[in-house]
DNA sequence: CCAGCTGATACCCCACCGGTATCACCGGGT
DNA sequence: ACCCGGTGATACCGGTGGGGTATCAGCTGG
């Protein structure tokens, strides 16, 4: 009846991802036969069909796209499994901690100083990533506590609390007419014709159309921005990576952005429950 | 390195739930021997000690706790995928809502009516479960959206919408001085000593402890409020499954119940969306 | 001190996974 | 029209490893 094992998931993945079944074998260090035999077998296990085989190549089923979404779901979940297992192994318990490089040092010093002080504490492992990969890194375990930004980050299956609510400002080349002035709207910074919106990767590693330039990494947009070929907006915390090229304008009309901490929904530890509720305390110092 | 597969997770579970290698093996329908091997192979490969056996008896480490409640995970996610692919393949797709037997008809006949009228509505499966089962429902595949109410759900780990915000009743045995009252407060429905307030079962089967009855279901509750053995306070709408021998009095000072509409985070569906914009506006419509 | 229970070890067998060789089918190039 | 390159499917074979039986080893309690 059931009794899918994850090696006949990884295949498939393989498999749907290459949309190829002798590139997904060369994947998977293996040949192509003894593949193309494995999904016969789970597609006949399930009782539906994955992949059509149309000659001349391979395309995915509405059950395969089903069933390709939650295989991915699954092999995280056993990432996850053995990174916190042996975590949890470890004589010093660590938390690991994500957030983007060159968000608040501030506010991160701070939630970190106040966390060590408290008779819970456990190490904390800082780990420095790329913008939107928070998510990512939560759910394959190879993080347990994440800072991030509402409202850029879905924060779907995290559970969270807020830390911090500000003003956004625009991030600026020093070189061009908007930087001199002292504050600016949504409306003056959304449609600057020689400085469009830049363009991250979607998941699946394709680009959204547009005009503005394709990143993938902080740096390479700060670069951007000192080119004088795009212009940014961030919550104001977040300028500790302003260049002497850049100018920060305050935008008066954006909305509120709050940085939040967020972890995988479900998860609990004595540590993690110790970390949030001193983010709560300093939320609420700002406040006073 | 890595490569676990679900058949050493199913094995893990079963020793770490039976905390006894013979009667795990003949839960899996093997024999002991390679069962130990299997778990000894699992430690080895993970390289952190899952379990301590202790002479006469087993136990698990913090590591093993740890990875009980990940292993737990992965294979409700392994059968969530096979339940959606199978549903995903049939001609007729349809949605599966889960729903607290007894809760309110009214809303949820609305809910369907004006759902089915929409041009992408596929056919919707009502699965009436017990108080609390939704959860796990939604998390191994069996449901893929429910009804629940907060705040007696925990919402972790789910995406949802609110429908309807209400006030609470308390549901009495008619022959009760109280059910007299026109309505009451929660001080004085939180301690009448002779009706006091039931116990439910936690995940483990265990019950809390405490003066209540326990029950297990809503008709042994119906059944112990018909016999004046205790009392219950519910959102308005659910009196759906009040008795003759029930009496709702409103509570003025409870706190506000909100029904939603709950469903896996990050599973998404066009047939699901436009359940969640139709809940969307039956909850306008009912502010209006 | 023995009976009885626990999990661990020794050994064997065969199912199944993966490899090699080959086929069947199609499309596109002269 | 022909052949060639490339797709995935089939046939067959060998080795690994998962599972079975028999047995051991260590503790416990009467």
């Amino acid at each position: 009846m059931d009794g899918l094992e994850t090696r006949e998931l990884r295949y498939f993945v393989a498999v749907a991802e290459e949309l190829h079944f002798g590139r997904a074998a060369g994947r998977l260090n293996m040949a192509q036969p003894p593949l193309s035999r494995a999904i016969r077998q789970l597609e006949r296990r399930l009782g539906v069909q994955l992949l059509d085989r149309d000659r001349r190549g391979v395309s995915l089923t509405p059950a395969g796209e089903t069933f390709l979404a939650e295989a991915r779901l699954v092999l995280d979940a056993v990432d996850a499994a053995v990174r916190r297992t042996r975590r949890a192994a470890l004589a010093k318990p660590t938390l690991v901690l994500a957030t983007k490089a060159g968000a608040s040092h501030e506010l991160l010093k701070e939630l970190l100083d106040a966390y060590a002080a408290r008779p819970q504490a456990v190490e904390i492992d800082v780990l420095l990533c790329e913008i939107g990969e928070q998510r990512q890194l939560l759910r394959d375990g190879r993080a347990d506590v994440a800072i991030m930004h509402a409202p850029f980050d879905l924060m779907t299956g995290l559970e969270s609390v807020e830390i911090l609510t500000e003003g956004q400002v625009a991030i600026l080349p020093a070189s061009h007419p908007l930087a001199k002035r002292s504050s600016l709207t949504m409306a003056e910074v959304s449609n600057v014709p020689d400085l469009p919106i830049a363009r991250w990767p979607r998941p699946d590693f394709t680009y959204p159309p547009g005009p503005g330039p394709e990143v993938r990494s902080q740096s390479q947009l700060a670069q951007l921005v000192a080119l004088g070929r795009t212009l940014l907006v961030i919550p104001a915390s977040s300028r500790a990576w302003q260049w002497p090229e850049h100018v920060a304008v305050p935008v008066t009309d954006a909305p509120l952005a709050t940085t939040l901490l967020a972890w995988p929904a479900g998860v609990q530890s004595p540590a993690l429950a110790a970390l949030v509720e001193t983010a709560k305390q300093i939320k609420e110092r700002m406040a006073a």
